[in-house]
DNA sequence: AACAAAATGTTATAGTGTTACATATCACAG
DNA sequence: CTGTGATATGTAACACTATAACATTTTGTT
């Protein structure tokens, strides 16, 4: 598994730098998928990686609107885009949507939400996906889709 | 740890006796907590008994209103009542809203959702809580609270 | 019986996401 | 090139989920 994007979001570090890999690293995988990053859905995943934070698509739209107009389905359909070629992920906790970390690889996701700083963190603990794999054989259950999301304290926002 | 009301959910059983036992054990349950089991809060235990399946607001309010009329908040708050003395658990994954298998014990609600018949089944996994605290222990990250929603095929329905 | 607290009723509205159909853009075969 | 089908976007309306604000009723306690 290669280095993903943000090793720690909680932590200062040089965000353009996240910024840059994240773009760089969409390109490479829409070339491979032949799947077409136009420019409305770069815009999107640019908005998506301006912060750690995850974003609601109305607050997207907000944005988008900013120069051009744009209406609900507009965005959606370009987070289902983002979704399909593993770009970003939807947070079900928050109804809202980051960019993916792990861009490429198949990987559950499984993610930190802080809730002072409101960042989050993409985890790819292998560790947690064998114990849920592990509980849910048990039961005989064959998992297609993970949705853990973890909120607490992160720990820059512990020290304060 | 006592037993679960339902502990498998996916295969046939007696039904009547979850409903049952779910009800006794919330009776016990509001006595110990000096919490108000309310007739209407009780009848919406029971819908959310009525099944394995997760239930949305809407359809519980729809049932709610044979007989009497009903507006959002009236389910909503009941639905807030039973999450907040541990009788039901939100799925943040499908906007729905299930009976608690634990009530009364801590645990981190971990559920199994099968795509096919739609029932869900409520986890409280040790091994997977752990993994969970050790991956983020390892972040310097503080769990409050886990949202954990597996989707997938549940042992009945891969056999069809 | 009187009061304060808790629960419920009522109306309106906020927030999130989709449907359906029209228009525009792109990729590729001819 | 250029027509054609597939893909992407624009637009308007709407469905679903949840909450705010305030009035009224019920309950537990003095």
């Amino acid at each position: 598994m290669s280095q993903p994007i943000a090793d720690h979001p909680f932590t200062p570090h040089d965000h353009q730098q996240c910024i840059d890999q994240a773009m760089a690293r969409a390109e490479a995988l829409c070339r491979r998928q032949r799947a077409r990053l136009t420019p409305l859905r770069r815009r999107v995943l640019e908005l998506l990686w301006q912060s750690h934070r995850p974003v609601g698509a109305y607050e997207l739209l907000e944005q988008l609107r900013t120069g051009s107009r744009a209406a609900p389905p507009t965005v959606y359909r370009a987070l289902d885009f983002l979704q399909r070629v593993g770009l970003a992920h939807r947070l079900a906790s928050l109804n809202a949507y980051t960019g993916c970390c792990y861009p490429g690889e198949s990987h559950a996701g499984q993610f930190l939400i802080c809730r002072s700083c409101q960042a989050s963190s993409e985890l790819s603990s292998a560790g947690v996906s064998r114990s849920i794999r592990q509980a849910t054989a048990a039961a005989g259950f064959s998992v297609e889709q993970q949705t853990v999301e973890i909120h607490g304290l992160c720990s820059r926002c512990r020290e304060d």
